[in-house]
DNA sequence: CAGAAATCGTTGGCGCAACCCACGATCCCT
DNA sequence: AGGGATCGTGGGTTGCGCCAACGATTTCTG
């Protein structure tokens, strides 16, 4: 699959690697009624506790206008509780819910067997090396 | 950027490579009115000669549907021409015009200098190894 | 302190890549 | 002669990453 002159391009092989592993987190994340976005704001909320909005967007790198869609759906499955801040009326404060708590363990532990269908054909050491690879392409591509 | 559990998640870290590789490869592609469906299948008509759409769809790894939108918008550009197969009504022949070549190797120009770009903080030894990691990866995730 | 500038939540939109389904036409195999 | 597969095409959907604009509010500043 793929034009030979694609196969040895680095930009190539990560994107399809790419696309297998987003398969994956897809697939798992959808058997619990989520997609990336969800996890990505409940992980954060979990970490660094309540936050506005913007905050969160900020936090996990997503537009603040996808970070509305994705709480209202997080916020109607209770996920996620909004309230009003306030000391700044323009904010809301989002805050983890218990069930929220619950359904973040529940991700992880998907995200964690999904690592290790993705990294299978790795031995420990390769694991390793491939993760010093690309945190090294993205530090460096992150100013 | 990104909850710290998901920092070290290697689908993560793929994920975030390819997104700014994507970009890279995006922006490059733009500057010639192109994106990536476009450079896969001039790619692949200049390796293996004229097919048919179907079978373009199966050496790039794009579904049938999106080929015919790829390829009427490349032969609006003349860089493909699009014949009746005479052996098999059903069929188009796809062939790459000479404009499409030349476009090709500007496309093809574009792609190296880009891959300098993603992998600039990578050591020789690092580029090869991250390429031996991606195609294992790949290679394995394939049947 | 008043007015300008920045920020916040929200709505609505865009593009790309990767999919899916359904159709009529055509071909292939029994 | 039929049934089943294949082909091109048109119509969708989803996820993710963006951008523009708006009213409300806060902060900066002159």
């Amino acid at each position: 699959m793929g034009p030979a002159a694609l196969r040895t391009a680095p930009s190539w092989l990560i994107n399809q690697v790419a696309t297998h592993a987003g398969r994956l987190v897809h697939d798992g994340f959808a058997a619990h009624g989520a997609r990336g976005y969800h996890y990505r704001l409940l992980a954060a909320l979990h970490e660094h506790g309540p936050a506005s909005q913007a905050d969160l967007g900020r936090r996990c790198g997503i537009d603040r206008s996808d970070v509305v869609a994705a709480l209202n759906e997080l916020a109607a499955r209770d996920l996620v509780r909004r309230t009003p801040d306030p000391d700044d009326r323009r904010r809301n404060v989002v805050t983890l819910t218990e069930p929220g708590r619950r359904e973040l363990d529940r991700l992880t532990t998907t995200l964690d067997q999904i690592q290790d269908t993705l990294l299978a054909p790795l031995t420990p050491a390769d694991r390793t090396e491939l993760t010093r690879l690309l945190t090294a392409l993205l530090d460096h591509h992150r100013q």
